[in-house]
DNA sequence: ATGATTTAGTAGCGTGCTGCGACTAATTCA
DNA sequence: TGAATTAGTCGCAGCACGCTACTAAATCAT
């Protein structure tokens, strides 16, 4: 049931494919995504950051360029997710588009300075409307992945204390989980181990410092089941 | 920035995404695939069946009528898996092409008549570069997400035995599972329910034949975990 | 016919993983 | 100096998992 849109006529012209990326970070206990500024005159102001395929290029080499462009420095992690080819409208008026993920940590978010701002994923402004999917794709996918590989780490720092490590966690998986059999399943997996540092974080006892580091410890690398 | 339509001059010509599309069915204890014949002149005799995307086409439906065309039947399931925009060669030439899934069961499969033929995937003949590559990403993601989904049901007919069931995850698996915990497994995830009939199959005590019918009961749905 | 063989299906035991409440430890604030 | 706050650990109870051993119902061989 294609709905025919936007500037056709009897029969669209061919257009290029679309690289679209979705750029996450942590922020102030929520998840944030980055969105470029559209044309002033089209209906929604706001939109992911996009470019066209040309031939002979990559989707994840482009997708990177275009992640590192937006962002003005390197993303943790660049991966694709799908593609979405339904009829919906995009503003590059690509019949087919590709959706990528890409993570950042706060620290070096907090750090960007350019033309795009970021928005709340549960607060976002209109989307063209292939878009809006393909957003709603990543984070999907984002959490249905989340104890399959390591991607919670891309959205912290080197090191980081398990306390923020659990947050990130609770963030993604939009639940809180308990603290104790958190770290036990987090020490089953063998992801991570301690710093010498410790740090103080205004009032409490100070934390441990710990680093990713992933052991490929006898019997398959288990994710991080969930506490709680 | 973005480029006009038809097709460049120095660099390559700009052809239209592909979706193809990878047809798994169970076959004497094997995983098999449909492939269809290339044209003649071409090095790899057997691709798998794709064709090119136009304007204005949803790539699931498309998708959808690839497969049905080909089969001759509707399949089971038909799932977009990911696109591959690698650098490497299609028989369309398109930069991007877009990897689909799709069921069916041993008794459809069985009564297939038509130009293409079944393969083993552990024996396959020399495939287009990015085909292959198409192919090895679509049985991985069939494995990894084989317990999130009622994905094994849809390689089986509307009843079937429990033997049966097991044997598919084993082949998805590649690995034996012992029969107790399987089933003990399959009864927590509240995802079939007997029929009244049973099947004398050559020697031994009948089964009973089950149906695919998942009761969404309190508590998430768990997938089957297995045992063994 | 009757016992061997084959396949289907169940019972129950031990071990380990999971969820959870309660505890100790180290720091800041009043 | 003691209340409050945050970090980190202990250990129990219950459930899930892996496995062996059993019962059930059919066919095959003699």
């Amino acid at each position: 049931m294609p709905a025919r849109t936007a500037s056709t006529r009897s029969s669209a012209p061919r257009v290029a494919p679309s690289i679209d990326v979705v750029i996450l970070a942590p922020r102030e206990r929520k998840l944030v995504v980055l969105l470029a500024r559209g044309p002033a005159k089209s209906r929604e102001r706001w939109q992911l950051p996009w470019r066209s395929l040309k031939p002979d290029e990559t989707i994840d080499g482009e997708a990177v360029k275009l992640a590192r462009k937006t962002l003005g420095t390197a993303p943790a992690l660049v991966e694709q997710v799908a593609a979405f080819g339904d009829g919906r409208r995009h503003p590059s008026g690509a019949a087919l588009s590709v959706a990528f993920l890409a993570l950042i940590d706060a620290d070096t978010s907090a750090g960007f300075k350019g033309d795009a701002s970021w928005f709340a994923v549960n607060d976002l402004p209109p989307l063209p409307p292939r878009q809006r999917g393909m957003l709603e794709g990543v984070l999907t996918s984002l959490r249905a992945r989340l104890d399959q590989g390591p991607i919670a780490f891309h959205l912290l720092p080197p090191t980081f204390t398990l306390t923020q490590l659990q947050e990130i966690y609770e963030l993604l998986l939009g639940r809180r989980l308990h603290k104790a059999s958190f770290r036990r399943s987090l020490h089953a997996a063998w992801l991570v181990e301690p710093t010498e540092e410790w740090r103080s974080e205004g009032r409490g006892r100070p934390a441990q410092l710990f680093r990713y580091a992933p052991k490929k410890r006898r019997g398959g690398r288990r994710g991080v089941r969930f506490g709680g």
